[in-house]
RNA sequence: GCCGGAGUAGCUCAGUGGUAGAGCAAUCGCCUCGUAAGCGAUAGGUCGCGAGUUCAAUCCUCGCCUCCGGCUCCA
């Protein structure tokens, strides 16, 4: 037999002919792989067998591939775990998503926790009665065979043989065959455990699998939930189970950990814990009503955000809330995007609609005079709140409401200045977004969608500007084919935060549609009228959005300069009430959000208040304090400082918030409680 | 909207077919204190809303309301 001749992770080897992937990676030593990418496209089992002159990378579990051929191996089990407990279960689709996997079952009811509890148990026997993954090509009517009393298998395959129908990639790449799995039990199996040995289950697969299900180290089924067959809310609902697994029990245990502290950061948690913001029922799902902390809050963010408009040469608008009908049948808001507004109001035989968004009112400032090329590029920048109507199912307290306040602007231009506007405007949003304490970016080009209005060489022209903008501003980016809004290719500015989750905020879209449905123009300088383009912007996003992500990256302690209260002052007994107050003057007049903690409790309660809260500065005095004219600094942090001059300290505080620095001084370590 | 889960004091939660309890918060009193909970007392509930079953419902049944998780990643 001829030998084969392999390259494995860059090394070369020759191996017999015949010889798999397990094989061959034993024979180099290399242990942790579960699967190997054959060439730098294919992954293929360790049963696969290569061929003379392949370029194999070894996929170990703890990388983003190993882990999903881990999960989605676990999927398979959970299927079969489900099978085996609900006779005529049919199962669907159960692929593996980031941090976990899915699958999707139609069953005669829904599952119950405790049915759940039963499944996760039966899985377990199943991982140790050590199945192999057994991969198995079969021809169409084979498979139709095997799963012809799965439906929705049977319509995979059917999809599957059509042809990859909507860009799928349904059928293996060496041929027109279908691919199977079965799981099959080993003789070195658990027989106690219920699983005999032999075929234990077959599942329509792409694969590739782990060798052995005793290869899952660590996995948890997490929540079920209702999912629509293929995601359309036509088809029927299916019920899903979803859960993790993870290369070790460690690392399950830190994405545990990670979940907890994501709760814990939840700001629709922290907003009740800080008095910041609340949902009253009474005014209506996704309709917040803003505490005096969460006003400061949020009015130290607009202050800082206008005065940077201001420097960046932006001019101020005010718009209403409500407008006649006929504006959103001008801007085609009726008409595309009817289903997102509240319903209308009828007055005096006119139609109201409460604005979607805000760029009808500012064309209409734009259009309340004749333009002339030297008065672009205008910017009209306005904190205008929207009315949306989202499904009462996908509210998400501020991150996904029906009433909230952009900071939007748009810009109007000649299309020679469109490119440069676009540059510079994306300079403004990171440094913007950065002065807030983000740092870590990611831009997306949303291209041209399926459902769009306009010509398409203007989207190529559109599309090209922010192209040009993203290239110059240094920023990585992905493009994102077809998530353009239906009127305008766009760039969405993505964050992530301090516990790694990626949050869109930032959006630049280049408007194709309205400038020509309202007609705008301006007056060139060789006396022809021309057409303006028209940018689309918000840096926040939405404010409420904005103020909920940085609550939950901050865990709630703002910085000194966003912190609803700056300086709590702690007496150490009532007699140093007076004092305090003295000092608290001083702050105030600097400008200090400041608090005196005149309450009946002892100073050490006072502290844990404060400390709760989240205050960056307690100041505190007793009589060695007053009567040294100074007083004692205890930080966020639980460092202390004892006897600082008055002034001094005022200045302190005073410099401390003025910089915007993003930790507030003296913190190094995080000698946090709780 | 759809599927599931949950609604008991301001908050976090316990509880039972015989009309309810804890901790924190609140109020009052005592204590006057040097860096994360001093002590005591008081007050606070139509057990989400409506109907049904029952001698009796916060508890069981049905409907509604509100909130939470999911409905995007394609064998």
């Amino acid at each position: 037999m001829p030998d084969v001749r392999l390259t494995v992770d860059r090394t070369p080897h020759v191996v017999p002919a015949g010889a798999s992937v397990g094989d061959v990676l034993a024979g180099a030593g290399i242990t942790a792989a579960i699967a190997v990418r054959a060439n730098s496209e294919q992954l293929h089992d360790l049963s696969w067998v290569p061929e003379d002159g392949d370029r194999l990378e070894s996929v170990p579990m703890a990388t983003p591939e190993g882990r999903a051929i881990l999960r989605h191996s676990t999927a398979h089990v959970l299927a079969q775990a489900v099978t085996d407990l609900f006779a005529g279960a049919k199962f669907a689709i159960g692929p593996p998503v980031e941090n976990g996997f899915y699958y999707d079952f139609d069953v005669e009811r829904p599952f119950t926790p405790d049915d759940v509890e039963a499944i996760e148990r039966r899985m377990i026997e199943i991982i140790k009665a050590g199945q192999s993954f057994a991969r198995r090509r079969v021809d169409p009517d084979e498979a139709r065979g095997l799963f012809a009393d799965q439906p929705y298998k049977l319509e995979i395959i059917d999809r599957a043989t059509a042809g990859a129908v909507e860009g799928e990639e349904t059928v293996d790449a060496a041929g027109p065959d279908i691919t199977v799995y079965d799981n099959v039990g080993s003789k070195g199996g658990r027989a106690a455990a219920g699983v005999a040995p032999g075929l234990a289950f077959t599942d329509l697969c792409r694969g590739p699998h782990l060798p052995s299900t005793r290869q899952i180290p660590a996995f948890r089924l997490m929540r079920t939930a209702g999912a629509y067959w293929r995601g359309d809310e036509k088809n029927r609902m299916l019920q899903r189970i979803y859960g993790t697994a993870w290369e070790s029990k460690e690392a399950l245990a830190v994405h545990l950990r990670m979940l907890a502290e994501a709760e814990r950061r939840d700001h629709r948690r922290l907003g009740a814990e800080l008095d910041l913001f609340s949902f009253p029922t009474e005014i209506g799902g996704g309709l917040a009503v803003w505490h005096p902390k969460g006003g400061a809050v949020r009015r130290a963010m607009e202050d800082y955000s206008r005065a940077a408009h201001e420097r960046a040469g932006y001019e101020f608008v005010v718009t209403p809330h409500i407008a006649r009908s006929t504006l959103f049948e001008t801007s085609g808001h009726l008409q595309w995007y009817a289903d997102g507004m509240y319903p209308p109001m009828e007055l005096e035989g006119a139609t109201y609609y409460p604005k979607p968004m805000n760029c009808p009112g500012h064309i209409l400032i734009y259009k309340s005079r004749g333009r002339s090329y030297r008065d672009l590029p205008l910017r009209l920048f306005e904190f205008g709140t929207v009315y949306r109507y989202e499904k009462s199912g996908v509210l998400h307290g501020l991150t996904r409401a029906r009433g909230f306040t952009q900071d939007d602007s748009h810009i109007f231009c000649t299309p020679e200045q469109l490119a440069g506007e676009l540059t510079s405007l994306l300079a403004f949003v990171i440094g913007l977004l950065r002065d807030f304490g983000l740092t870590d970016f990611e831009a997306e080009l949303a291209t041209r969608p399926e459902r769009y209005v306009g010509e398409p060489a203007q989207w190529a022209e559109g599309e090209a500007a922010l192209r040009v903008a993203l290239e110059a501003s240094g920023l990585a980016y992905v493009v994102a084919a077809g998530e353009g809004a239906f009127y305008a290719p766009k760039i969405d500015v993505h964050i992530r935060d301090a516990i790694g989750r990626r949050w869109q905020l930032s959006t630049l879209q280049v408007d194709l549609q309205e400038p020509g449905r309202f007609d705008m123009e301006y007056q060139a300088a060789d006396n022809t009228r021309r057409r303006p383009y028209m940018i689309h912007r918000a840096l926040f996003g939405s404010v409420e959005r904005f103020f909920a992500i940085l609550l939950e990256h901050y865990a709630g302690a703002l910085p000194a300069w966003l912190a609803p209260v700056q300086v709590t002052m702690i007496p150490i007994a009532e007699r140093h009430v007076p004092y305090l107050r003295g000092v608290a003057e001083q702050l105030r007049e600097r400008g200090v959000r400041v608090e005196v903690d005149d309450s009946a409790e002892r100073m050490q309660k006072k502290i844990r208040n404060a400390q709760r809260q989240k205050v960056p500065f307690m100041l505190i005095a007793g009589d060695d304090d007053e009567t040294a004219g100074a007083i004692s600094f205890r930080y966020r942090s639980g460092e202390e400082r004892r006897g600082v001059p008055v002034d001094e300290a005022v200045s302190e505080v005073a410099e401390e918030i003025a910089s915007r620095r993003l930790v507030p001084l003296a913190v190094t370590a995080g000698a946090t409680h709780e």
